[in-house]
DNA sequence: CACTAGGTCATACGTACGTATGAAGTGGGC
DNA sequence: GCCCACTTCATACGTACGTATGACCTAGTG
């Protein structure tokens, strides 16, 4: 039972929601190997037990934790496409359109939650094992979608080239993301200068993509869709 | 002992330094906290207490680990800027040399250590705690030449909108990184592709360095060196 | 009121951790 | 041949880990 419905109804947050907000602070600070189960319930403010009562094992808490976010960004995305193309009504979009359907919900995301930059960067970049293959079934059909209406925007660049490309704007984002990131005593970029880094941002990446090609696309390959997470 | 004087000299590692490439492999795959001592002994081969014998505590271990690498680029950095410099004889370098300088020395660390680039994004991004200050204080000096020769190549770049743009840069350099790295079972990138992605990267961060601001200098406050470590 | 299911609790299990200790082995210089 | 500093070894210490267990508490339901 989660609350009296006659009561005053102060705030009563769910056990597993304090865990999840507690892991994801602790998780994104120290990652999953060093954050122990006694750390986490004491961070929450619950039994040792709750979380393997809730989530079953750290790990599936672990994932749980990511997930949720993560989720939320690719739904995020996908919303914005579609709107932009409903909004173009078959026109082709425009590469800064693209760009800023997918790099406005991870850039808003990591304004939002303070923890998420890390736990994107530690998710993306170096995920644990168990981690990995959930990780690449989420991401994969995310972007598929952002490939294809890319290749349309840029009818010219080899497909490989533009994987490439989309590689380093990936970069690009979650450098902005790490360096975001965290409660620690490195100083945040001011407020009020985030949209400006934003557009700075969409902009460094749009003309990086749209850069006229220099290898032709007969020399290069093609190449496995490169936005994935690292496999270590 | 292990091997008789007079007999051939085949090559006999230092147990130190087999400790080292050992911890480098496991410490880049899994992270410093999911790394015991004694997978690290077993590794290299060598009896558990060695690593404490030659390095004092885990922590130093991975401390030398990460630096033995990480100067090593430092050094190759400065190296070539310094010879770019000297060749061009007082005039300015081009941006494409200065990013050429940068990128080239962790690009080629990346292609000879096959775990580099996993060991770079880790600390790079999400260091622990205990290296942060280490390596923030062998970055510093490291970047600030680049710093000052790119604010002469670009001299209507206001120096917070550089800094922006440096931090993309190091984002984009570094999810190649991370996308080539690892012994994972993810195929990596065809290895005669490598100098053509590094020409498309150099490419890539030069055209968005070079890209005409849109705010002046005046909309922006001048920002910290953002290309140092996450603070998480 | 008793019963039940969902949630919380203290406690304990076996294992693995990082490090300390002191003995044993090693090769170079005399 | 012997000494010596250096290195390697087996073993053990105390602590912390993830998880399991079963008692207890707390509504909601008949």
């Amino acid at each position: 039972m989660r609350k009296n419905p006659h009561a005053a109804p102060q705030v009563r947050v769910a056990t597993s929601d304090k865990l999840l907000d507690a892991a994801e602070r602790l998780f994104a600070e120290h990652g999953y190997a060093a954050v122990g189960m006694r750390a986490l319930a004491d961070e929450a403010g619950v039994n040792l037990n709750a979380a393997t009562y809730h989530f079953g094992t750290k790990e599936k808490l672990y994932i749980e934790t990511f997930m949720r976010r993560f989720r939320s960004v690719s739904a995020g995305r996908l919303d914005r496409l579609r709107q932009a193309e409903a909004k173009a009504r078959g026109k082709g979009l425009a590469v800064e359109t693209i760009v800023e359907c997918l790099m406005r919900p991870p850039f808003q995301a990591v304004l939002d939650h303070p923890h998420f930059p890390a736990l994107l960067a530690r998710n993306l970049f170096l995920p644990p094992s168990f981690l990995r293959d959930i990780l690449e079934a989420e991401l994969q059909p995310s972007l598929e979608p952002f490939v294809r209406v890319l290749s349309r925007a840029l009818p010219h660049l080899p497909p490989p080239l533009l994987m490439v490309r989309l590689m380093f704007s990936g970069g690009s984002l979650l450098m902005f993301a790490a360096h975001q990131g965290g409660a620690g005593r490195r100083e945040k970029i001011n407020p009020s200068l985030v949209e400006v880094i934003f557009k700075e941002l969409v902009r460094f990446v749009s003309i990086g993509l749209r850069a006229k090609p220099t290898v032709s696309a007969s020399d290069m390959p093609p190449l496995p869709l490169p936005l994935g997470t690292t496999r270590v």
